[in-house]
DNA sequence: CGGATTTCAGTGTGACTGAGATAA
DNA sequence: CTTATCTCAGTCTCACTGAAATCC
């Protein structure tokens, strides 16, 4: 249990100081992340992809969106919802955060080969889901 | 690499609620269960193992030293360091404590068999043994 | 003196809860 | 009316940096 948390506490430390080059926070790294691969997302719909509430996913949505890495425009036909997506300069900056990140995740993996890596990756995919399964509100389809 | 990230952020909530009863923190857990398998750890040595500072692990101790669960005294010939283990409440306390975290541990990996378990405990020991060589100030002997 | 440790003090980020406005 | 969203405001815990004192 706790050994995921020195993971994280770890990669954390690490990652952080190779993101500040870029001027992004951990956190913003992860959200221009999923949004790299999951455009038009809405704000409620990423804070419970990431297992954090709206209002905290808010914040840094707020933050990307005043440097002009992140637009959002009304989501079709779904109410307030407001459909987010990178723009080309947010495009630009992540590609470039995660080359290095790579080369991090790389190196700390660097024990294991790559059939163990695709289980590790699996493993922990499991357990999100188990963890998404079980929260309060939870929402399969997002 | 988020995707630890996510699943500590996952954890980290689910477990911080079952360990509220005991009126114990994520940290303060993590520090007990530590010094229930190693006592006579110092503060230093507790803060490297955990990948934290010296002062953040300072915090923690000097609450659970004030609640009586955890007790100093001078380690035996080594400058100012302080020996740090359980008291009898703390062994107690933490025992009811790890019940409750492994319960939840337990309904996470329902998925995985027991050699997978031990799988995913291997490469995350690994991983932290990497971050812990790449570490600014590295000192394997603790 | 140098290195490791403990301790005190101040800082800040990132998440949280609570509350209000809007839209289907 | 209910539900989901977005938004604003305030709070708080945790780990951080910086600095000082102590001990081989």
């Amino acid at each position: 249990v706790y050994l995921v948390g020195r993971v994280d506490r770890g990669i954390r430390r690490r990652l952080e100081g190779s993101l500040e080059q870029f001027g992004l926070s951990l956190s913003e790294f992860t959200l221009m992340s999923i949004l790299k691969r999951r455009p038009g997302l809405s704000n409620a719909q990423l804070a419970r992809r990431s297992l954090i509430t709206p209002q905290s996913m808010f914040d840094v949505i707020v933050r990307l969106e005043a440097r002009d890495l992140v637009v959002r425009d009304l989501a079709p036909a779904h109410g307030r919802a407001l459909s987010a997506r990178l723009t080309p300069a947010g495009k630009r900056l992540i590609e470039k955060a995660e080359r290095a990140a790579a080369v991090l995740e790389d190196d700390l993996l660097a024990d294991l080969a790559e059939p163990e890596r695709a289980q590790l990756r699996q493993a922990l995919i499991g357990v999100v889901a188990r963890l998404r399964d079980r929260a309060p509100e939870s929402n399969v389809l997002d």
